[in-house]
DNA sequence: TCACAAAATGGAAATGATTATCATTTCCAA
DNA sequence: TTGGAAATGATAATCATTTCCATTTTGTGA
């Protein structure tokens, strides 16, 4: 944890929501930190690997990333407006787990996210 | 719906289960097919578009494609060896759809992957 | 069969995110 | 203060995907 990665939370602290690597760059540029391009990415993925982050991906691949809480939960991302629900899902680690026995797998990790159109949209 | 299409459904059809653009041009190519990869990522587009294919995601972001056949199941992928299983994701659906009702959600759709080692590797 | 416009094709260059390299700077303990 | 490890950031490299554009194929009416 250095002081890179402290900046790097500090923003998406204050933006609340997903920003890519690019965006999260341009904002401390703007706000008059010099720090490289390379920087927030090595932050970022050593935020990531500390799982204090969460990373997903936008629609065209685009990696995105958000201040992740101390429980481990899942996404309902609105296709329209980006807006993102945090959700409970007890159900997926049992299935993730049920079938990774039944064929045999170990260090299992998964993933699953939720995508629609929101109330709003 | 052109010759591009047919192709790419085709190679689809025979391989099963996902693959990236690269991929099914590198196969198409090895086949001694002379297409170019424009035209796969056209076909593929256009494909998606009808809804006949699935787009989705790697964890790196790169796009996979995959025949939006009649049942809906999901993959549990040895990080190892790259071997995959697809798997019953009744569970998921009745999640994903309790979910999205619950936050008021439409035009649902989820991705849900489990990654391990299997039992060879 | 022929001519011609529209659609399809594919190579090459452009784009944009991400990663690798590497020289320089900062930190910190001895 | 100093030596070495960690951090930094500019630049170049990589890789998937798109854009451009010239050429080829296809379908259709004469």
């Amino acid at each position: 944890m250095n002081k890179s990665d402290l900046k790097l939370i500090a923003v998406l602290e204050r933006t609340g929501g997903f920003a890519s690597a690019q965006e999260l760059h341009q904002i401390l540029r703007r706000e008059g930190d010099g720090i490289g391009l390379t920087t927030v990415y090595r932050a970022l993925q050593s935020l990531v690997d500390d799982k204090i982050v969460d990373l997903l991906r936008r629609e065209d691949g685009e990696a995105i990333y958000r201040l992740c809480g101390d429980t481990h939960h899942h996404h309902l991302v609105c296709k329209g407006c980006g807006n993102t629900v945090e959700i409970e899902g007890g159900a997926i680690e049992k299935w993730a787990k049920t079938m990774a026995e039944e064929f045999g797998f170990r260090e299992v990790g998964h993933t699953a996210e939720i995508f629609g159109i929101c109330s709003k949209c």
